[in-house]
DNA sequence: AATACAATGACATCCACTTTCATTGAAGAC
DNA sequence: GTCTTCAATGAAAGTGGATGTCATTGTATT
């Protein structure tokens, strides 16, 4: 278990203990899944994780706990033009600039306090291409980008 | 009838035109309100403008009109965090910055193309309180300012 | 006019998400 | 360890924005 992954699950706990909330199985499972995958996600990606292990899991708890982590300060709810409400590790500050692949939808982070050309070019050399410029900058990823030509 | 909005009849009459489609009474109504309002709207906006002048038009009218606007390439479709699909006048370039006032919801465009600094700025000038820094630079306006102290 | 077929609008359905509620289970009291 | 309390769970129902269906209406062409 990493120094962060460790940090956060003790925050949580003390955040339970204050609000008289209870640290059930579930609720254990979900913040793993949600550390280790250390990338923004959403509760469909998380709940297929989960229920690959552990069936019994409903999808209102995986709801319920994205949504109490975000309370608790160990998760930032966001969202992008799709429906999905999406969850990032919390704590890096007020900016929150997002590459979203319009191939495979994967989103990477890419915090960068500079100014704009700078994001341009930081963008460009993680191999990702500009489409437009919003702070969800959409383009392909190098993955895809190297797998389709 | 102002130049901008005779112009982007012209265009939208053109469109239907070229795709054969037919030009409805409730497309215009719909279209002047969507032109006449000027600034970012929903559908269940301009639903309710509509619905106080017109009151037999239905809302999935208003839902197609919409998309067809974006298609004709009069309008383009947005989205902020919301559950609501948006949509503005097309035709501005890449850059969409909002200001989204976390009081009263109303969004405004602020389409500025030097760096970050200056954005911000411009949004000082403007009379909104920055609270973060996102593409959805969200505030309070300066009409909420006003009113509450 | 008459015809062809796109558009409308009431209604049903979809989808992400939330709420409900009977049952389960975590944690403090003893 | 057992008891007691009440939060948590999960299946199912509900919500709200958006879209699909389809009988009827309306537009544009002949
Ligand atoms: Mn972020
Ligand atoms: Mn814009
Ligand atoms: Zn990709
Ligand atoms: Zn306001």
């Amino acid at each position: 278990m990493t120094q962060k992954k460790q940090k956060v699950k003790e925050q949580f706990h003390l955040f339970l203990t204050k609000k008289r909330l209870k640290a059930t199985l579930q609720r254990n499972l979900i913040l793993d899944a949600f550390v280790d995958l250390d990338r923004p996600t959403h509760m469909d990606e998380l709940y297929l994780i989960l229920r690959s292990k552990h069936s019994h899991i409903g999808h209102a708890t995986v709801y319920r706990a994205l949504r109490l982590f975000a309370a608790a300060g160990i998760a930032r709810e966001f969202s992008l033009g799709d429906g999905l409400t999406r969850y990032e590790l919390a704590g890096h500050g007020k900016r929150h600039d997002y590459l979203v692949c319009s191939d495979c939808g994967t989103v990477t982070e890419f915090d960068n306090s500079s100014i704009e050309e700078r994001q341009l070019a930081v963008a460009r050399s993680m191999g990702f291409t500009v489409e437009a410029l919003k702070i969800e900058l959409r383009g392909v990823c190098s993955r895809c980008l190297t797998q389709s030509g």
